[in-house]
DNA sequence: AACGTATTATCGTCATACCATTGCGCCGCA
DNA sequence: TGCGGCGCAATGGTATGACGATAATACGTT
């Protein structure tokens, strides 16, 4: 498991600032002691802080230490920073942001779908939707075929800013749709709206295929929004973001 | 002007990257190379490298060297790639996928603006549009306030993704506005049009906001267009985005 | 009391050495 | 002659130590 010392490090300090353990504009410890702490040479500390320093986690400077950038600092759409924040607890406001954002871009994302998508891209989705036909049929894993069923449409669209969410938005829509299925006969429901959705963009209707992706996803935000209010007795959702390292 | 090495090693190795010089999955020279090559110790190579890592140009392992990735890897919303892109030269398609983005983007953030923005937000925008009007009737710097504009309505949002794009599309919401206001007349036209804009938020009226917004992208998209079109002969639009750095 | 200078803590850069991984070619065997 | 396993070496990964640059702090001078 202790793969490489840099990746692990990265992480650490990610996921402590994420998760708020170190207060913005505060410093962390100096490298020396971070050093001592995590058992890593000043090497690797500071390639790890460099890496976050890309991410707009944190700034440096001579004498006045690593301090820590306020949250709208952050490159909210990095794959990692999602992690972190989904390992960190997913949290109403952040949960509200990503609903907001799916609700934003999903539904202009299945219009240029509608216009542009390959055969190829058909495909793909075709098979994830097969995916989770069998799973709801024979019964098996339905949210990663779902998450599949998402992204290649998102892929569709042939807009690198929107493939771009679509990797950001894959820890949101896993989460989305772990709560989702929760619920008996989840999967049940939202089949069919899938399938709508998939036939729009093959019809190339972009008006249909909006409305399709409209009533699905207020689908999933009542899930949500009820599954949040009765948590709050409740432990952090066990994070399930980790699967997604390997893409 | 020879600040810091580090910084300039990745502005370097970014842009060559993002402007092809390297094919992808090409390797990049070692590690030793580069360093000759650059006069840099093999300690900024790497600290450089680790940060185009982190925004996903890149991928390192013994033996395999250096890789860089295709273009559905890179985080392109991070404010870096995107300047180093601007200054690679804007294709068609990229500007493409922005001028979507913005179309999807920022009439969904009005919306939200009219809905959240704080009496704050509002005193932002207001100065911004000051500036607009100031530099319309006496001259000077419009380009500026127009960016301040839009991205003080971004921010007002109140949605960190949303928040995050408007840094994002920083260079091209300068760019489509150099464009836009080379044009004579061109502020002129849009200045009432940002005034609806932002009295739409002010009233809170969602709808009226996204109308607004909808008139005043649209009108750019032509702008665009039109000098895009009359561009095929010309050379690279020189880069505007360098000032955005400071930021 | 205010200002300028000296101190010093901390990051920035460089240099060197050795470890770990892995692609590739060599060698031996069938 | 063909194939498979084994070892070499190239390349990135990690560790260590030294020195430079910078800016916050404290001290001393006016």
């Amino acid at each position: 498991m202790i793969k490489n010392v840099h990746g692990n490090t990265v992480d650490h300090l990610g996921e402590a600032i994420v998760a708020g353990r170190y207060a913005v504009g505060a410093s962390i410890p100096p490298e020396p002691v971070l050093c001592q702490e995590l058992g890593v040479s000043r090497t690797v500390v500071r390639e790890a802080v460099k890496s976050l320093i890309a991410k707009g986690l944190m700034t440096t400077g001579p004498k006045v230490g690593t301090r820590v950038l306020s949250e709208d600092h952050w490159n909210w759409f990095d794959p990692d920073v999602i992690i972190w924040q989904s390992k960190a607890g997913l949290t109403p406001e952040f949960l509200r942001d990503l609903q907001d954002l799916r609700r934003v871009v999903e539904p202009a994302a299945m219009r240029l779908a509608a216009e542009r998508a390959t055969a190829q891209d058909i495909a793909e989705v075709e098979a994830a939707y097969a995916g989770m036909k069998h799973a709801v049929e024979h019964g098996g894993d339905y949210v990663t075929h779902d998450l599949r069923f998402h992204q290649g449409l998102l892929r569709a669209s042939r807009n690198r800013m929107l493939v771009q969410m679509s990797k950001a938005l894959g820890a949101l829509l896993r989460t989305s749709f772990e709560i989702s299925t929760r619920r008996k006969d989840g999967p049940v429901h939202s089949l069919p709206l899938h399938r709508a959705v998939l036939d729009a963009v093959i019809a190339h209707r972009p008006d249909e295929a909006e409305i399709a992706i409209r009533v699905l996803i207020d689908g999933a935000k009542e899930d949500i929004e009820e599954v949040l209010a009765s948590r709050r007795r409740l432990p952090i959702l066990s994070s399930p973001a980790r699967q997604l390292k390997a893409a």
